[in-house]
DNA sequence: AAGCCGAGCGAAAACGTTTTCGTGTTAAAA
DNA sequence: TTTTAACACGAAAACGTTTTCGCTCGGCTT
């Protein structure tokens, strides 16, 4: 077991010093082509590749950044990911994540354990405690110490950085519309609370929509869901909870949910009471999740090209960190949402 | 803008020195006890944190464990980063992610971007290129230079080190063997080529409970699926492939699929046969992720317990880093599977 | 008065790089 | 023959820590 080899350990070997041994390996012109390839062979011999931390120590840039979200085993956020990972490998850097769980503590100590020189910057998304709280300083305190963030998705105002959303107004007034042109006549969302940014906003985009066709919001229509409910054991109280949406609302046939478990879910329920998807009701979720494609009926669903976003944000990093000199200007790029049509609408 | 401080600053505007301030912050008692207060109370009020590069640099180790994986975008593989994250932070280390996207050179890269003092150790599941080519020099150079490695789920008998697996053929065994006490008569299974191990072995355990029921194989009820077919816009073919498989087998009463999507595709096919769910045929899949449990009918499946593997994993490594000392053993953990019943078995 | 001891602190090395600034040697120019 | 310039290389600093080893100074023991 041989520990990697050094520079210092080459230059004993071949009996010239440190500063040779590294010059020859860039290809330095101060060094004689006989020195350089006696270094070079020697170098490839053993393999020599330098040391990153050394690297970093000297050049204060670690090239790797740091992603903390909320949480893995969801397909938006995996999505986001590679998309990170993808160009931020193309770009030379590598990605470290913390998951917060939605904790607002997690995200405090994770941020702490990179802040301290691991990576050059954040890509990150809130945690909902976070948002409940709305307790933002360790952001600030991070980009106050000249640590670029980047904030995806889930973002907030307050903080002045680069974001990276989706117009989730847009997104869901889209759908909704779809669903009226469709001849829905009493179209239900089923969404979050409002502290959830996007919750709210895909509210909104279904408010505008009844409103463009002249339809007077019903709240008896609109659902909003206990967050907690989405942990595994209450889905059944979910699913009751939709039941009763029903029973209010004997005329319902539309559907807009803010994500995709619950627009399968209600198409769970639906298909219980009797009802035809997509002659009686139809059904529109959000995040084009793998539940939707292989549902039975296939799920019409708001397209949020997680992958896209993680793109944009690594880019938008990236490239605040390899031109610090520049003015300090912060841009948030909207993703354009897209409806992809399956079977759950006609 | 302020950079993050450091000890020698702390030690120019105290007036003392650099191993003082050090000191002093680590309550050496060496130091006064009012030197300590004061070079304290100065290193919080400027929010001191050790940098961890440099301490990475002097401790040689970086505490932080690279990750590799062919893909992110994956339930199973997401609950392990999950597993592995969440006892990583527990221990005090960090996590990099590297995707090999299932191409042998990415791994390859992606290693060597690590290997290069960026991390102490890996954990890692390995690319269906790198099986189909059984190219695994990389992974041997790196443990020769003193990185240890844990391979979880995809490994192999030439690498000598931890691993940690699920029981590949029992877990299938018993899910084939669940069919034939349903009173199954033809089970069929739909599985992966050969040099995917875990395919291997799940269609070995399809045997073995074939043959303890006395019954024989027969070649036209085991489909091999070319795993291109898995890249989305070949699901088509995959559901043309599993018709032809019900047409030359008209009496198919039971179907064993080695993974989530291939069951829910077959499902649909049957369906669309005008088979009833579980009356005329059942099901059994492997992997317990979102489309199993929330298809209509919910799947019956394999659990596989990814967070469980990542957890473990992370743990065999840690143990590792940290007892450099002891004597060289590597275990292999198997993580014991159970049949999550739903409805589409009887 | 000479020696000793402990308390409190600093200098320096080490981790592995890169880079600036010498410095010595040799060949060319004056 | 002397000055100069090019060439080839080495020493040392710097990045931010921790830790070992000395050092100084005061008070104490003989």
């Amino acid at each position: 077991m041989k520990r990697k080899i050094t520079l210092k350990q080459i230059a004993r070997e071949l009996d010239v010093s440190i500063s040779t041994v590294s010059k020859a390996l860039r290809n330095s012109i101060e060094i004689s082509e006989d020195t350089r390839e006696k270094v070079q062979a020697f170098a490839k011999l053993y393999n020599y590749r330098p040391n990153n931390i050394a690297l970093s120590l000297k050049n204060r840039k670690t090239k790797t950044i740091g992603v903390i979200i909320p949480e893995i085993v969801h397909h938006f956020f995996a999505q986001v990911i590679r998309g990170i990972e993808l160009v931020a490998n193309k770009r030379g850097y590598n990605v470290i994540v913390g998951l917060s769980n939605e904790s607002f503590d997690k995200e405090v100590i994770n941020m702490q354990m990179l802040a301290n020189g691991s990576i050059d910057g954040f890509i990150l998304s809130i945690a909902k405690e976070t948002l409940q709280q709305q307790d933002y300083h360790h952001f600030n305190e991070t980009i106050s110490q000249g640590m670029p963030i980047v904030m995806f998705d889930r973002v907030v105002n307050d903080i002045i950085c680069d974001k990276v959303i989706i117009d989730d107004l847009r997104g869901s007034k889209n759908a909704v519309t779809k669903l009226l042109e469709n001849g829905c006549k009493q179209v239900a969302i089923i969404t979050t609370k409002d502290y959830v940014s996007v919750g709210k906003l895909r509210t909104q985009g279904y408010l505008e929509a009844l409103d463009d066709f002249k339809m007077s919001a019903n709240s008896n229509l609109i659902l909003k869901v206990d967050d907690e409910l989405l942990s595994e054991d209450h889905l059944d109280s979910l699913e009751l909870e939709i039941e009763q949406l029903f029973n209010r609302n004997s005329k319902i046939d539309g559907i807009f949910a803010v994500n995709e478990l619950y627009a399968i879910i209600a198409m769970k329920v639906a298909r219980k009471l009797g009802l035809k998807i997509p002659n009686d009701i139809q059904f529109i979720g959000f995040t084009d999740g793998v539940l939707s494609k292989h549902a039975t009926p296939s799920l019409t669903t708001v397209g949020q090209h997680g992958q896209e976003m993680g793109e944009k944000a690594a880019d938008l990093l990236i490239d605040k960190l390899e031109h610090e000199e520049e003015e300090e200007h912060f841009q948030t790029i909207i993703i354009e949402t897209n409806l992809i049509e399956r079977e759950s609408t006609k």
